[in-house]
DNA sequence: ACCGGCTCATTTTTT
DNA sequence: ATGAGCCGGT
């Protein structure tokens, strides 16, 4: 069988148009359920199978690893079973790890050092209060959460802070501009980056050095890009600059299911793919392989009242089905009980197993009730999302010393654990190294060392501190004389002492701690296993920054799955049961105060979302009353529920009083209370690396890129100089020699950047 | 340096 | 209702 008969096998029409078009820009609008992994790894396959392009020259963009997994888990596959063979490593990332491969390589054209540190958010909030400390801001009437969220916000819209401050006027603006500024400088100091960074600085590294963009251009041949719906401006910057070359963007999202607009997501970006690429093709899956017919006529007739869309309509050949079991409940125990019955009941009746349902809810505060009915009723549950295995306290604490290890400038691991355990290192002597250390200009790990040879601190915390940095050295030691992950998870346990501390300690929380980090040591054994020679102390620790959830790695026991509408898309089940379908709770009353009828419209599609999870039945349930945040309160049931065609539903109340009923216009309404009635229950390596992976300069590929502005005129100061991105500057400085002669180069905009002269195209003038 | 009580906020979550 | 984070007292 020949490669084109092989990959389009078994897809309808339109599967098989998007599997088959490859060149030029494609928008492939997939619905819920139409099987869109499918055409993509098969579109993958495709352009592999015909050689149109090798595997490292496609590059494929999902939002979460897990998705990022899936997709080369099955590429690889197909590719298997096509017999095709591959010379080369995929490049299906997530938008961060690909930015992190970029900048692995060439960060230090942006006057970064190599091995740079990714800070999570809460390291990110820390890094903004200790700059706030420093400029002396007010964290009452100016919240660090604030600046954090603004930050970010200017890094999803691809602002520095010279853009930021160019942008906006308002008052608040001109303080976030002061705190971005300095946070900026002291991530640079810390030689780190924040999630955001990853994507800003790659965006950065490529407008500062066209010629290393054109090199990635070339080199991506195709390029796609999952959930197309949920990028947010900086990642649509990035997309639109690497495709430019060629054009083969081929983008895959649903309109309907962009849900995240409140962290970024720029639904015009899908919207309007069609105007930036005017010659795009158009290739619609509406058919539905996933749901009863009912369930997915419910769902499109509720997705129908939203306005932002394009027409595009769900249809399915699956059977009817049950209609949606649509339920009223007293209160969110009768609700919670509910659920849990009908579950015990259909398992009873032997309906699949535990894994095949699952509970959404709007907000994670609804999971409370529902997990103390599951486990009255002996229903094994999991939780998704919540508290995260590496956000945990301990797990934190062990890779700050890993990090601090690597990188000594991380001032924000060592104030994480220069106390951690207890060394009588207190608050006052902290602030005292800090303000040292700022003074000077240099990493608290050195402040530390010199008050210590400069007798700062008395004798006693003199010592202390001694200890604590003999105790780091020793570990940056170790870190390069046991190269093996695993034994050196073991002396830093060991040797920080903080194994000990928590054996000590006989409470229940330090017993869970103890688990933890034994989790910690399962996640770096399977680490070793699945990377081998590459399961180095830094890739580990890029690795514990960009993957979410350790629990999903491991555990597969057999259970119902509880977890918000959000966390829910992607995934399906045979048995789902949304709860709390109310007006105010969901959709959210945040979503209704501002009259503008676009948040009512996300809302909508979270709705959309939950509803096509599920394949065989859908439960939807309200509540006539609800404790919220300790107030009673009653909420009509959610807009939602009306949407749907009266006769796809199924309406049963088990409240009695003045029902909604007329809401409905339901006549239906058989309680069928008798077996709800009964009284409620009680309550209820770096070197290694390096040299495998074909770095920025040996990139045969293209061999004029290499000598261009390599041996260019020598630059200095005061010189003009024109650069094909940021125009005309002037040199202010210069530094390095050889490879490594940088200039600085001031833009008349004022904005500053500093350059590598080999591989920046800087032309006199 | 540590603990305990107080205030406050509280959609949604990835990386 | 609940938990997290902060301030102030010991």
């Amino acid at each position: 069988m020949d490669v084109l008969d092989f990959v389009t096998k078994d897809l309808n029409p339109p599967q098989k148009d998007a599997v088959v078009t490859l060149d030029g820009p494609v928008l492939i609008l997939a619905g819920a359920g139409s099987g869109k992994t499918r055409v993509l790894t098969h579109r993958m396959a495709h352009i592999i199978g015909q050689g149109v392009a090798s595997a490292d020259e496609i590059l494929c963009v999902t939002f979460t690893n897990k998705a990022a997994k899936e997709m080369e888990h099955r590429c690889y596959k197909i590719l298997a079973d096509m017999g095709a063979r591959i010379h080369s490593q995929l490049w299906i990332n997530t938008f961060h790890s690909f930015c992190v491969r970029i900048l692995r390589q060439h960060i230090t054209m942006l006057d970064y050092k190599p091995f740079f540190g990714i800070y999570d958010s809460s390291d990110t909030l820390s890094q903004i209060k200790k700059v706030m400390t420093a400029l002396d801001i007010n964290d009452k009437m100016y919240p660090a959460k604030n600046f954090q969220s603004r930050i970010s916000q200017a890094k999803m819209l691809g602002l520095t802070p010279e853009g930021l401050e160019k942008s906006s006027k308002r008052l608040m603006d001109q303080k976030t501009v002061e705190v971005y500024k300095a946070y900026e400088s002291e991530m640079r100091k810390a030689n780190s980056l924040d999630f955001d960074d990853l994507l800003m600085k790659t965006y950065e590294l490529f407008r500062m050095y066209p010629d290393l963009l054109k090199m990635y251009q070339e080199k991506f041949k195709y390029i796609m890009v999952d959930e197309y719906q949920d990028t947010n401006h900086i990642q649509y910057l990035l997309v639109q600059m690497l495709a430019k070359a060629h054009r083969n963007l081929c983008v895959v999202g649903d309109e309907d299911q962009s849900i995240y607009s409140w962290r970024g997501a720029d639904i015009k970006n899908i919207l309007d793919f069609e105007k930036d690429f005017p010659e795009a093709k158009i290739i619609k899956l509406e058919e539905n392989y996933r749901s009863t017919a009912n369930i997915v006529n419910a769902a499109t007739a509720v997705i129908k009242n939203n306005t932002e869309r394009k027409d595009k309509t769900l249809f399915t050949s699956n059977d009817a089905g049950d209609k949606i079991q649509v339920r009223e409940e007293k209160n969110e125990y009768d609700e919670a009980r509910f659920v849990a019955k009908n579950i015990q009941t259909m398992m009873n009746e032997g309906e699949g197993t535990y894994n095949d349902y699952a509970v959404f809810y709007r907000t994670n505060a609804q999971s409370r009730v529902l997990e103390e009915q599951l486990r009255t009723l002996a229903i094994p549950y999991r939780l998704v999302g919540g508290v995260r295995f590496y956000e945990r306290m301990e797990i934190k604490d062990i890779l700050s010393y890993m990090k601090l290890a690597i990188n000594p400038a991380d001032d924000i691991a060592l104030k994480r654990i220069i106390n951690v355990p207890a060394r009588g290192i207190g608050k006052t002597t902290i602030e005292k190294i800090e303000e040292f250390a700022s003074k000077r200009n240099i990493s608290m790990f050195e402040a530390a060392s010199k008050a210590c040879e400069e007798r700062i601190f008395n004798a006693g915390t003199t010592g202390k501190i001694r200890r604590f940095i003999e105790l780091m050295e020793e570990l940056q030691g170790s870190a390069v004389s046991f190269p093996k992950l695993s034994q050196y998870y073991a002396i830093v346990l060991d040797r920080s002492e903080y194994l000990l501390n928590l054996k000590k300690d006989e409470s229940p929380e330090a017993q869970a701690r103890i688990e933890n980090l034994e989790e910690l040591d399962n996640a770096i054994a399977q680490f070793e296993k699945e990377r081998g020679d590459e399961a180095t102390i830094r890739s580990f620790l890029e690795e514990m920054a960009l993957v979410s959830d350790v629990d999903t790695l491991n555990q597969e026991q057999n259970s119902v799955t509880l977890m918000t509408l959000h966390i829910s898309k992607g995934l399906e089940y045979p048995y789902v049961f949304v709860v709390g379908m109310e007006e105010n709770l969901f959709p959210s009353s945040r979503s209704l105060d501002n009259d503008g009828e676009e948040d009512v419209e996300e809302e909508r599609r979270l709705a959309y979302v939950g509803m096509t999870r599920a394949r065989k039945k859908l439960w939807l349930t309200f509540t006539k009353m609800r404790r919220v945040w300790g107030q009673e309160q009653m909420n009509p049931p959610s807009r939602f529920i009306q949407e749907i065609p009266q006769e796809l539903k199924d309406f049963k109340t088990a409240a009695e009083g003045p029902r909604f009923i007329n809401r409905y216009g339901s006549s239906s309404y058989d309680t069928d209370e008798s077996s709800y009635a009964s009284p409620r229950w009680g309550s209820l390596s770096s070197d290694r690396n390096k040299a495998r992976q074909p770095s920025f300069d040996d990139a045969q590929d293209f061999p004029d890129y290499e000598n261009e502005g390599s041996s260019k005129a020598a630059f200095s100061k005061g010189m003009r100089v024109r650069h094909p991105t940021f125009g005309a500057g002037t040199i202010y400085a210069t530094e390095g020699t050889g490879e490594n002669f940088k200039v600085s180069v001031m833009f008349t905009d004022n904005t500053v950047k500093k350059f590598v002269v080999k591989y920046a195209r800087l032309e006199r003038i």
